[in-house]
DNA sequence: CGCAGATAGTTGCGCGTGCAATTATGATGG
DNA sequence: CCATCATAATTGCACGCGCAACTATCTGCG
């Protein structure tokens, strides 16, 4: 019933939240102070540039972008007003509409490139080796799974 | 220049921050949904539940939750409204003052604790051995580090 | 056909956040 | 002793977010 975590996973927690705060900060400060998009405008515009034909269905860009629908909607307002995506209907359904990357997003995203990854570079890069990298990466994914609910089935 | 990171790195970053949203959106929506305080509230108690005196200078207090100095002053009145915590005068320095833990902020935190630790051991616990999750704390300790500024001097 | 229920997306609302400016106090130098 | 600058904390402001409620459309069943 307790479920008490071993302390070495609430150390390990603890240490996730900490690095993403203090990453998280520094990166978005220096993408501010270089004058380009934020990261999660970014990560958005990201998410439409590795899509099939640079498009998504809202829906499929908020799960894509770790938001909820409505912070995707005021989001896609922003970019559009910015003219980095169009918002475009959908034929097969009328209720639903996709948000297209502008070749301005295009170049917003190659700008913000050009500062987060030297960011990256010198706050990971430079602290792991690759293989580190690849480790922290299979372990991070661990902990997504599928719901982990081993708990009883078997 | 262009300092590009390997592919390596900016899958470890993104996984950081996937595992991060998943991670604390669950986490959260259990202890709503429980009717505990948020996850904001419980690191901000604990860091004085773990000071000496539980008691802490608001400064520090920023610097150990993860916030802004605007962002702790408002915590810090809701804290004190809902009587968790409340401020102290510094005798040293009147400018300065003490945030302290109050029996009932004791109590929140050990109610929360009681959902909190179980979704741990949930979310991380049943994924990473003891083992994985001491590597997992020690990469992602290794990315705080200090400036890391080899930079150059090779 | 026509109505119930599900689904896509938007909007009203309140909350929490950071930045910049402000207030109050401490430290330093003429 | 007073002026100057640094520091602790708070406050004005605007922004971004999620939840819940809403509108519009699709689906299925009588």
């Amino acid at each position: 019933m307790a479920d008490r975590p071993a302390p070495e996973h609430v150390a390990a927690w603890r240490a996730l939240l900490t690095a993403h705060a203090d990453l998280t900060e520094r990166i978005d400060g220096a993408l501010r102070h270089a004058g380009v998009i934020p990261l999660r405008w970014y990560d958005a515009l990201l998410c439409l540039y590795e899509a099939p034909e640079r498009r998504l269905r809202l829906a499929e860009m908020a799960r894509a972008a770790l938001l909820s629908r409505s912070g995707l909607s005021r989001l896609v307002d922003r970019l559009e007003a910015a003219g980095l995506l169009t918002r475009e209907p959908c034929e097969d359904d009328a209720r639903g509409a996709y948000a297209v990357l502008t070749p301005d997003g295009l170049q917003a995203l190659r700008r913000c490139w050009k500062v987060y990854g030297p960011q990256i570079e010198a706050l990971v890069g430079r602290r792991l080796t690759a293989g580190e990298a690849r480790r922290l990466r299979k372990l991070l994914g661990r902990l997504l799974g599928p719901e982990a609910r081993g708990s009883r089935s078997s």
